[in-house]
DNA sequence: CCTGTTTATCGTCAGGAAGACGACTAAGAT
DNA sequence: ATCTTAGTCGTCTTCCTGACGATAAACAGG
């Protein structure tokens, strides 16, 4: 097959993002509604077209900038976590035209302000719960079934995030920089959506060389007896991963 | 942010493989050379364009078949394994245009014949182990450093394929339809490049409900006393995982 | 035929990690 | 003062793993 550049199929490159956080034990996905056709007025992801000269983690970068205010892991403002999920690009996934899209996944941890920084857009933190939930009527106010194929990218990026913090110290970038021993728990409990043992995940958690490093501070903004700060240690997997929780 | 159709930039969509298979206890991948510039007569992973009505993962197959004769999970000559590895889109990868490629992981049983079924192009059985040397004088005839950005990609795909034997059934898919236990070992050994212990190795992959499944018939193509043969049951995921021994 | 070699398979034992859960501590709320 | 809410330290049992001894069943060579 002749590698001919002036004969290569026509294709738009795009991203789209999974934008997820914690907010009120729940695990949450980021919408934007729809401004024009196709799917007008319905909920989709966040993203667009990657610019000739930007490569792709950088267009997601900017993506997240522009509808979210938030910063990838830089110092200063919020900062989040970012990698590529996957690429969608089965024909007739956009109606438009051939659009290859590279999905980016975002762990980022509760916003005081509930999407700051973007523009006019309406967007909108959603439990993914919800918006992956068979085929309830839903209203047609709060996100439902998202345009084009997001529901499935989303469903992905819950997954990747679901998994990814068995084995690695992932959750802390849900966390704000720092936090508590509970506050990660919950956080393990809102992803995973289960309960676990705060006693037997202490003993994990401090017990694993690395992964956290004490401030020395304390709080009680959770109630209760004061708790320990932490930061995030330096450790990026975990071995032996943390074990959700069989069904 | 309009979202204009006729205003995209303009990208070009390919599909580069990563085709692993263990051969004499070594881990390989599959390199192609070069016959057009840019990198004329250099090595490079194979791949091509993604034809404008076919989705991602046919095009991989496709370039697979076309590449080696290796049909993806077809009863029916030989099956492989595939699935999307990641996207690599930067600027300047490829000097003619700008192109985003989907690479995809294949892993595959050794092959009787070296490269079966291609065209005329030069295709070779590398280990990855020279592959992925730093920078040693290696001689032309064997691959080097492999063009575009294809040494990142094929790092990429091994360390997929070491990390996620740890936790799913895949390593028979680089193993014949029935094998033993000690072949699935040398596997294991080959891909991670450690020495298991077969005894604890046997302990754990038989008693992993629904890993093993056995066929009733024994082999001695290894040698030694006869052992059982077994087929690649319905378990993906293992739990708790096979470990990979520390260094 | 006997012996050494190779590979497969079963068993034992000690150490570590995880689940279940009791007990105590230190703050705010009533 | 007492209750409630979290956090933190221990204990005990069970399971899994790593280390390794021992036996079984084929083949090669004398």
């Amino acid at each position: 097959m002749p590698y001919d550049p002036s004969a290569y199929p026509p294709f738009a490159v795009t991203v789209d993002l999974v934008v997820l956080t914690v907010r009120k034990h729940a695990l949450c996905a980021l919408a934007v509604r729809r401004g024009e056709p196709p799917f007008q007025g319905q909920w989709a992801l966040p993203g667009g077209f990657v610019l000739p000269d930007e490569d792709l983690g950088g267009a997601a970068a900017r993506e997240l900038a522009e509808e979210t205010g938030l910063q990838v892991e830089e110092p200063g403002g919020h900062s989040a976590h970012l990698e590529q999920l996957a690429t969608y690009g089965d024909p007739g996934r956009d109606p438009r035209m051939r659009v290859v899209s590279v999905a980016h996944l975002v762990l980022a941890p509760d916003l005081p302000a509930p999407v700051s920084g973007g523009d006019a857009k309406t967007a909108r933190w959603t439990p993914v719960e919800r918006l992956l939930a068979p085929e309830e009527d839903r209203g047609e106010a709060s996100p439902g079934r998202l345009a084009f194929d997001h529901d499935r990218i989303l469903a992905d990026g819950v997954e990747r995030a679901r998994s990814k913090i068995e084995y690695s110290s992932l959750a802390a970038a849900f966390c704000p920089p720092e936090f508590t021993v509970g506050e990660l728990r919950r956080v393990y409990e809102a992803v995973w959506g289960v309960a676990l043992d705060p006693r037997n995940f202490h003993r994990k958690v401090t017990g694993t060389p690395g992964f956290l490093v004490p401030t020395g501070g304390t709080t009680t903004r959770q109630g209760g007896r004061p708790a320990q700060l932490f930061r995030a240690g330096g450790a990026t997997v975990l071995n032996p991963p943390m074990l959700r929780p069989e069904v």
